[in-house]
RNA sequence: CGGAGUGUAGCGCAGUCUGGUAGCGCACCUGGUUUGGGACCAGGGGGUCGAAGGUUCGAGUCCUUUCACUCCGACCA
């Protein structure tokens, strides 16, 4: 490609509103333009980039044998209707009628309609297992849009399905599968990411996996440790239950069971300083108020360690609640709840009270007496059975469940996620088939999924310095840029045309920049773009020279012009 | 949805308080000079000032309504 043909405009200045580093590059060097909250488009640069990761995730999942499909965007209500996701899913989902009054939505993701249109097709184990896969944009009203095409409304999103005739199955020729496909498909795109333990959310089932970018600018925490390969997010991270701090010989902490006068003593903060004691014996009831669906709410207490501090997802989870809100004060002395001083004995008794799992069978604690101005102290806990849940939020030098080393937290970017859905679908929607003694059983199934066009932004994020792109050979969007440093030098000009017409000839895709602009402004675009190496036909010809840049070191390499052709083709392998 | 803010040329912004000829930088066009690190000089094109209504002799500016966008938070396969 000539640059002096191409749709190809860079800009000296970013969007008022972007702030990483990815969001701003890929603006300014002209890969994507925005056009409204969280909607982009792809310019000739970005979509060949696009199209590079688009080809890499296609061709590892082709050889993990899963078959690419193209369902429809637009689909029919009926189906998540059926599914109970049409009301469930909530404002994100994009909702629209036909001219004949016939509901639509946008498709989210499709777990839907793949079961709809397998379920018509597979009615017996014998065509069991299938791998069915699209790469396609899928379109979500998020709340709030931001970071360029890290968190979009329209995005381009690889979504796969599996079927299975039962669990073992999907574990080892779904599940797994992926998991080591996926590793493939990231490693070859260049990206420092972690596989994490997550919360299965919305989309549900019983285990799931994150694929996390590293990097600074990543939205989600994950908790890794410093001596083994474990990983996970910090909704879903467990960690060795915390043990008593170490005090010196004879001062070890002792408490008779009582009650115990603590005017005005309200914060675990207050209460550790009014007892001189580690807050680990301390209790804390964490108030929030649970939603279900039909607009029930229940105020729930969860009652943690001092130390320890609520982990919202996982409280959620613990009580089935499709969100927790905060709770005032007013509305839980009228529940007869006395703020500061909320404990488990002596309970109003329609409270719903969760008790994290680290306090099962904990001695020596110090809790609130539901009695204003008094705390319980040398506190057991007696048998809740069911009412213990993981609830704690895994902090930094917290112990690793796996190898007892330290965990601390880093940030990432969720590039990859996959699910073990189960039936969870396939009940719902009869999605069922004939299992070897001729029984109707529904498809087990496994659901994953990759942020395709954020992948773009991920890969930036881990990629580009204070100049601009540093794009991987596997992604960048041409493998080679010529740059002609002044193009009136008939010589110059000649050259170039004949380098660039042989790269062309060997398959190598060129950028040649052949602008009528000067050798500094050049070097700046080919900067900013990010192509891997540069070749450079400049005043050095002369000497039968031209040199190589390498865009990630910015070093120069001269090279006779003899040679050049074979040292390009040596680097871009 | 809660809080804050912004809509003026393709992009980034000033002008609005205190009403009176629509501005700057980048980009773009013409001519010339320049040519190894985002050049310079001269000339030029481009705006229903987010929309609707109102006050006024006169509105980018004041008032009302409305729409859109952004930031922080909440939210989020």
């Amino acid at each position: 490609m000539r640059f002096s043909e191409a749709f190809i405009y860079t800009s000296k200045e970013a969007p008022s509103d972007a702030t990483l580093p990815s969001h701003i590059y890929l603006v300014r060097g002209g890969f994507i333009q925005g056009i409204g909250a969280g909607l982009y488009n792809f310019l000739p640069l970005g979509k060949k980039v696009l199209d590079k990761i688009r080809a890499i995730v296609k061709d590892e999942l082709d050889k993990a044998s899963a078959q690419e499909v193209d369902l429809a965007f637009v689909t029919p209500s009926e189906l998540w209707k059926e599914s109970g996701r049409f009301e469930k899913y909530g404002k994100e989902l994009l909702r629209f009628k036909d001219r004949k009054d016939a509901e639509f939505v946008l498709g989210p993701t499709h777990e839907e309609m793949m079961v709809n249109m397998v379920r018509q097709y597979v009615k017996s184990y014998k065509q069991l297992p299938i791998n069915l896969y699209q790469i396609k944009y899928k379109f979500r009203d998020e709340i709030r849009p931001r970071f360029g095409l890290m968190r979009g409304r329209e995005f381009l999103m690889k979504d796969g399905y599996s079927f299975h005739k039962d669990e073992a199955d999907m574990i080892e020729n779904g599940f797994n599968k992926m998991e080591k496909t996926y590793s493939n498909i990231f490693t070859r795109l260049g990206l420092d990411f972690r596989v994490v333990e997550a919360d299965s959310g919305a989309i549900g089932g019983n285990g799931s996996k994150e694929f996390m970018a590293l990097a600074d600018s990543g939205e989600d925490t994950i908790v890794v440790c410093k001596g083994c390969d474990y990983g996970a997010n910090i909704e879903a991270a467990k960690r060795v239950p915390k043990t008593e701090p170490i005090y010196p010989e004879g001062e070890e902490v002792e408490m008779n069971y009582g009650k115990f006068h603590t005017p005005n003593v309200k914060t675990i903060d207050e209460l550790s300083s009014f007892f001189h004691i580690d807050k680990y014996y301390t209790v804390k009831a964490v108030a929030k108020k649970a939603l279900y669906d039909n607009n029930i709410e229940k105020v729930v207490l969860f009652f943690i360690r001092g130390c320890d501090e609520l982990e919202e997802t996982k409280a959620t989870n613990a009580v089935n609640a499709n969100e927790l809100i905060d709770v005032s004060e007013d509305e839980l002395i009228d529940l007869g709840l006395i703020p500061g001083f909320i404990g488990l004995e002596g309970l109003p008794k329609d409270i719903l009270a969760v008790v994290d799992s680290e306090l099962k069978g904990a001695d020596k604690l110090i809790i609130g007496s539901n009695e204003k101005d008094y705390h319980t102290i040398g506190f057991q806990l007696p048998d809740y059975g069911d009412f213990y849940r993981d609830l704690i939020k895994v902090q930094e030098g917290d112990k690793c469940p796996n190898c007892q080393n330290e965990l601390y937290y880093t940030k990432g970017i969720e590039i990859g996620h996959i699910f073990q859905l189960g039936t969870r679908y396939s009940e719902p929607l009869k999605a069922e088939f004939l299992d070897e003694n001729g029984k109707s059983r529904p498809f087990v199934m496994g659901t994953y999924g990759i942020g395709v066009s954020r992948l773009l932004a991920a890969i930036i994020e881990q990629h580009h310095d204070d100049k601009g792109c540093i794009w991987t050979k596997a992604t960048a969007p041409f493998d080679l840029e010529i740059i002609v440093s002044n193009i009136k030098k008939e010589d110059e000009l000649k050259i170039a045309d004949e380098l660039y017409n042989n790269l062309k000839s060997k398959g190598i895709d060129t950028l040649l920049d052949d602008r009528k602009e000067r050798f500094g402004f050049k070097m700046k675009d080919f900067e900013l773009i990010g192509i891997p190496y540069a070749v450079i036909v400049g005043k050095k010809i002369t000497d039968g020279m031209v040199e190589i840049v390498d865009r990630k070191t910015l070093e120069k390499e001269e090279v006779t012009l003899d040679s050049a052709v074979d040292r390009v083709l040596e680097l871009i392998k």
